[in-house]
RNA sequence: UGGGAUGUAGCCAAGCGGUAAGGCAUCGCCCUUUGGAGGCGACACGCGAAGGUUCGAAUCCUUCCAUCCCAGCCA
């Protein structure tokens, strides 16, 4: 093979899978050969709440790397704490991955699942003097812990006789003690600068029934002294993890080298952020709980489901997390890069059809009375295969509103008085006069006169016209309500807030408009989940919650990129 | 001098001692029966700053600056 030939090979390998810090270290994994080249990584949700898209980047990133390096991705759900678990969540998490196109196969995995092997490296660590119970309220333990610069103090129950340990942690499993009573503490270094290590609590008491385990348990391992041995039972190579967890890598190599068991690396990367939006579960759960939004899958949500009923494609959505790369950088993805990628999406995919959101009645004077035509309709200039459609044409039409001006500015080549314009697919018109509401002065109809020789928008005649609009026939078209959202936040950053202020206070009043608006006849019947072009507005897609069987319900997507508005802000 | 991390364009992000990829955004032009889509082009004399090493530094060294994370019996 030529230099050149080669070249080419290597840079459309480049294009293909684009490098990343975490990449890096697998090839050099791959390369020593650490793990006999076998791959494996998790994505572990706790089930307290709805994945988001920052969740998605997880996800993809999990999945993507062991699909590129042979290997498998567990799924793994991290339910150690049985107070804010639900058994609801661990069904939205299923379904949201599965929808985004990811497959677990049969390794589908609960930290409870390994409950009592947990438990018995924790008496292991006991007999190791490694670990001991502590009587310490929840309170004092802060105190003891020091300060970020201060070293901690030690519990006064650190030196307890390994027999003692043994007994009362036995105990506290048999719920002999209340919640909060007791804990099973590690052994490290009450001095050490990383607060971590200051003698972390490994388990607490809580009798609280678990989505799983019911009461099976009434101590309950943190998350420090389950995740890791979780992915070491699972045998994973590659543990990926945010950015905070950085300070727990110590705790997490402590436990695997202490305990002698099979041991993960563990690497973290900057989570996902994106502008007018907020991605932690808590202000989600927040904004669900206090009803700022309808629910979880509220199509203004950046949760998989709300951005799924919003009319999100799964392939949207993986592009985008490809787009946004992986590093270690603390990074706010700009809003425009999502959309950008649903619409790269749907334009190939979604069938364009009319509707008008703001209509204004034109009579066409020169039109025959009665007289109604079909027009031929392109489902989809990206892809003739998907054919043409029929649509009736009349005397009488509505167009959008913003579609005419009688004042027109420069550059503005849609309807005025004495303008022509083509009616998409239809006829080229022309506008020869307006009526106004007596009182208001408002236009509230055109009489345009037609070119029945432009039929299907054709000018035989060559003459050139600028501007083509959607319509709607008046006797046809159906009135069916839409839904068109704006940012759920009017900041880039919803999080900076003034004194006194929180997140909340910069929720955008505005962000869902309900409307009637104007569809074509074909759209009575479509179902949920069917995404389509409104010509010269944006993607729609049939919500799947308020739609009944020949009442849609349609949420905007996204707006088409919209030059005209760009022009005319100027 | 608590500890841990991060600074490359408006926003992301490659780059791993040989002279700044790519994407989004933005701005031009072309094309267009969607002011959509598509095509072409422009967009860091510069890599947080200052010194140093080197024939050569975004890459190595030193110092400084900025930002983020950590004091849950949350994950």
């Amino acid at each position: 093979m030529s230099d050149e030939a080669n070249k080419t090979t290597a840079e459309d390998e480049k294009l293909k899978t684009p490098s990343n810090f975490i990449k890096d270290i697998i090839n050099e994994d791959m390369r020593t050969n650490k793990h006999d080249g076998r791959i494996n990584t998790r994505f572990p949700p706790e089930p307290n709440g709805y994945l988001h898209i920052g969740h998605a980047k997880s996800i993809c990133l999990n999945f993507g790397l062991a699909k590129e390096y042979n290997g498998v991705t567990n799924l793994r759900f991290d339910d150690t704490n049985p107070c804010k678990e639900e058994t609801e969540y661990v069904e939205s998490i299923k379904e949201d991955v599965s929808w985004l196109g990811f497959d677990w196969q049969d390794r589908e995995f609960f930290a409870s699942d390994y409950f009592g092997q947990i438990y018995e490296w924790a008496i292991k660590l006991i007999k190791m003097e490694k670990a001991y119970v502590c009587d310490l309220t929840a309170d004092e333990i802060r105190q003891h812990r020091g300060t970020l610069k201060e070293p901690g103090m030690e519990s006064p129950y650190r030196y307890r006789p390994v027999e003692e340990n043994l007994d009362l942690f036995a105990r506290m499993k048999k719920g002999e003690f209340p919640d909060g009573s007791r804990t099973l503490r590690a052994k490290i270094d009450m001095a050490s600068p990383n607060l971590n290590m200051r003698d972390p609590v490994l388990y607490r008491i809580l009798h609280a029934e678990h989505h799983r385990t019911g009461n099976e348990w009434c101590i309950y391992p943190m998350y420090d002294f389950a995740h890791g041995q979780s992915d070491s039972i699972e045998r994973i190579t590659h543990s990926i993890c945010t950015l905070e967890f950085e300070d727990h890598r110590p705790l997490y190599d402590w436990f695997c080298d202490t305990l002698e068991i099979f041991h993960p690396q563990q690497i973290e990367f900057a989570r996902l952020n994106i502008t007018y939006t907020v991605l932690s579960k808590r202000r989600l759960l927040q904004l669900v709980q206090e009803e700022h939004v309808e629910s979880w899958d509220d199509p203004r949500m950046p949760t998989i489901s709300g951005l799924r009923r919003r009319g999100y494609t799964a392939e949207a959505i993986r592009n985008f997390a490809e787009r946004v790369g992986v590093s270690k950088a603390e990074s706010m993805v700009d809003l425009a890069l999502l959309e950008f990628c649903v619409r790269e999406n749907l334009n190939k995919t979604a069938h364009r059809v009319m509707a008008v959101l703001n209509p204004l009645k034109v009579t066409i004077v020169n039109y025959p009375d009665g007289q109604e035509e079909m027009m031929e309709f392109v489902n989809n200039p990206e892809n003739p295969d998907d054919g043409t459609r029929l649509v009736p044409f009349a005397k009488e039409i509505y167009i959008e509103r913003t579609d005419f001006m009688e004042d027109p500015p420069k550059k503005f080549y849609r309807l005025s008085i004495g303008r022509e314009v083509r009616l998409r697919w239809a006829y080229v018109i022309k506008c020869v006069d307006v009526v106004k509401d007596p009182n208001t002065g408002e236009v509230i109809e055109l009489l345009c006169e037609y070119d029945p020789l432009t039929k299907g928008g054709n000018t035989p005649d060559g003459r050139r016209i600028q501007g083509t609009i959607h319509w709607l026939s008046v006797k046809h078209a159906q009135e069916l309500e839409v839904r068109l959202y704006d940012n759920l936040f009017m900041k880039e950053n919803p999080n900076e807030v003034e004194e006194g202020k929180t997140y909340l206070d910069n929720i955008n009043p505005d962000s869902l408009s309900i409307i009637r608006a104007k569809v074509e006849p074909s759209l009575r019947s479509a179902k949920p989940g069917e995404k389509y072009q409104f010509e010269r507005l944006g993607y729609f897609c049939v919500d799947s919650k308020h739609s009944k069987p020949n009442e849609p319900v349609f949420n905007r997507t996204v707006t088409l990129r919209d030059t005209w508005a760009k022009i005319a802000a100027k």
